[in-house]
DNA sequence: GTCTATAATTTGATAGAC
DNA sequence: GTCTATCAAATTATAGAC
């Protein structure tokens, strides 16, 4: 990891630590230390503990939507994509242990959220909301704009509350049982 | 508040804080600034911080559970008690300012949740998750079980997602999308 | 039971040498 | 650009007087 520069080695750990043990739970001196770097030299990159939360946030909003759109590239546009989502929301699960959804933890860590930050949080629930439309346009086309919406929502709800779930019982099971419905509901397109 | 003594001063205080500003970002300083009390008469009744969150969490549940069924209660059992779950929501996000869930919160803040608060966070969504299937079966009687475990699971995304999404959004339109999305379905039963 | 005073640690951030 | 040393303020918690 020495290798990397002191900057991005900083922003690395930070971004572990946030995620794993929340942003304010996490200190500077604990970035420090486990970067291996002066706190001096933190601030010559980062002005503030704010400022690398922006960055950690817009860093990850980005390698997630790259993350999900590989996990789903090699599959076939609208049904099977959608299903993708899920199920890459499930290995995410497993994989963290179900520490939960990044954003999710970060807006309810701050209920005074700075601008920045609220941004970065909602771009990431419009990129998904977004992704899920054009699928159903896939699906069924011309899709009427009503039902689309309505769809969509339903769709986002059940991913988003069963990622939740989840996150709360530290299981699979309320996501598999979520995309088992999808997939229903999408049977009767 | 001068009238209700120090240990209920003291719970009251705190909870409004942990609800509004988060439990890290509360200070036991602030809280018995804001009580009117000693530093050493808080630790008198609570033992740690730790158990102030405690109680706390338990007593939100308990009342946040009355005020639902308050809210509810003269309606008429299964499809109206079941609006009544996303008006109230509705309500509560408005009255609040779109504070969010206090119970995905702490969920959120702490992510190494003690056995306690863990469990209080998940008796609360068992409660909702019992209210919508007795009321679902309150419609349709004799309800397959798998149909019913489903439907459920739907209603309750639903409403927790959209839950999310209002409070990221500062908004109460994903919870009204919600609610109607919600009617729909009920009317397929 | 409630208070004042204080302890021991940790927080985010800076000054200044090299 | 990276370091050591230090800052002022805030953190949770306790001792001991009244």
């Amino acid at each position: 990891m020495k290798e990397q520069g002191a900057k991005e080695r900083i922003l690395q750990t930070a971004s572990e630590l946030f995620y794993q043990q929340g942003y304010l739970a996490t200190g500077i001196n604990q970035i420090i230390e486990e970067a291996g770097i002066a706190k001096a030299s933190l601030y010559q990159h980062f002005p503030s503990k704010e400022a690398l939360l922006t960055a950690y946030l817009l860093r990850t909003r980005l390698s997630r939507h790259e993350e999900r759109m590989a996990f789903v590239q090699h599959l076939a546009p609208g049904k099977e994509k959608l299903m993708g989502l899920y199920e890459y929301r499930l290995q995410h699960m497993q994989t963290n242990n179900f520490k939960g959804c990044a954003f999710t933890r970060i807006a309810y860590e701050l209920p005074g959220l700075n601008e920045d930050a609220l941004t970065q949080v909602r771009a990431h629930t419009d990129m998904l909301k977004s992704f899920i439309a054009e699928q159903l346009q896939v699906i069924k086309n011309p899709f009427p704009a009503e039902e689309l919406t309505e769809m969509t929502d339903m769709l986002l709800n059940l991913y988003e509350g069963a990622g939740l779930q989840g996150y709360i019982r530290k299981s699979a099971q309320p996501m598999e049982d979520a995309r088992k419905i999808a997939l229903k509901l999408l049977t009767t397109l």
